[in-house]
DNA sequence: ACCACATAGTCAAGCTACTTGACCACTTGC
DNA sequence: GCAAGTGGTCAAGTAGCTTGACTATGTGGT
């Protein structure tokens, strides 16, 4: 593969990404819910069984003060709150509110909506191929913006 | 395709399109420019002939006064330069200076160098695909940061 | 049992890459 | 040839991060 290739392929991997984020949030800010996109991908880590600030830190690939200035915010907006860590008094649990559910659900929602659009374009076998793909070369280090 | 799937796609998008654009960026940076990734995109737009902040403004999907702000920080570095624009005496067009095709050609190794992972991971011909069916549903639309 | 050290979290201040607003120079179209 | 539009810059404000300092709690060695 020539290198010229290489650049093409980042582009389009960018612009991909970027399009199917702002959908996605636009969707779930059509649905009443006040977030941006990092409040989504925080959602996801503390959707199981919540986090503590350093988890999510790590996660979302910033330190723990920018994590937990997100988790004031997400808690000001009613989407999770904290609640004392069983087992550590230092730490303190964050987990989601109901509303927080709902978000998380509008999200995804949102996201097969904007696939949706992809799968008229290239067929559903090619974006499960893709799907498969990424999530091979898809190291799980942090969600990170992609610049 | 279920709505739990669209957001590991996004997911997996998201994570390969910041590694990637991670792995260039320091590629680009260990070849010895002092760079930031939204500068490389940017030279992809200057590349050919130059262009005016207006028009890398949109390319980059940002106001002019951010390009123009990028425009001066690459300047200075020593990447570009801005002349008088032919046939328009308000525009000013913006072209690449040496350093800047030559920090271009740095990009355009690391890139090859960070798909090479992949192609060990997962193979040439599946790289290709990817990309293949990236540039089919890639917008050409602003390249912006994934959030 | 104690004390040094590590870890969870927060407060405060600072920085950087953006934004909005105002403005001038030049161009375009009626 | 003047009104409206466009290219570019200057200035000020802002959002989301950073680094630094600190308290509270947990951990491990002697």
């Amino acid at each position: 593969m020539q290198n010229s290739e290489a650049l093409v392929l980042a582009a389009a991997l960018l612009a991909a990404a970027g399009d199917l984020t702002q959908r996605i949030n636009d969707g779930v800010v059509a649905r009443g819910f006040e977030v941006r996109p990092a409040h989504g991908f925080a959602f996801t880590r503390l959707a199981p069984d919540g986090a503590t600030v350093t988890e999510l830190a790590a996660h979302l690939g910033v330190t723990k003060q920018a994590a937990s200035q997100l988790v004031d915010e997400i808690v000001r907006k009613g989407y999770a709150e904290r609640r004392p860590h069983p087992g550590d008094a230092r730490a303190r649990l964050v987990v989601l509110t109901e509303r927080g559910w709902a978000c998380t659900r509008a999200a995804e929602e949102a996201a097969a909506e904007a696939v949706r659009v992809w799968v008229e374009l290239i067929g559903e076998g090619e974006v499960r191929a893709l799907r498969d793909q990424l999530v091979r070369i898809a190291p799980y280090g942090p969600i990170r913006p992609a610049w």
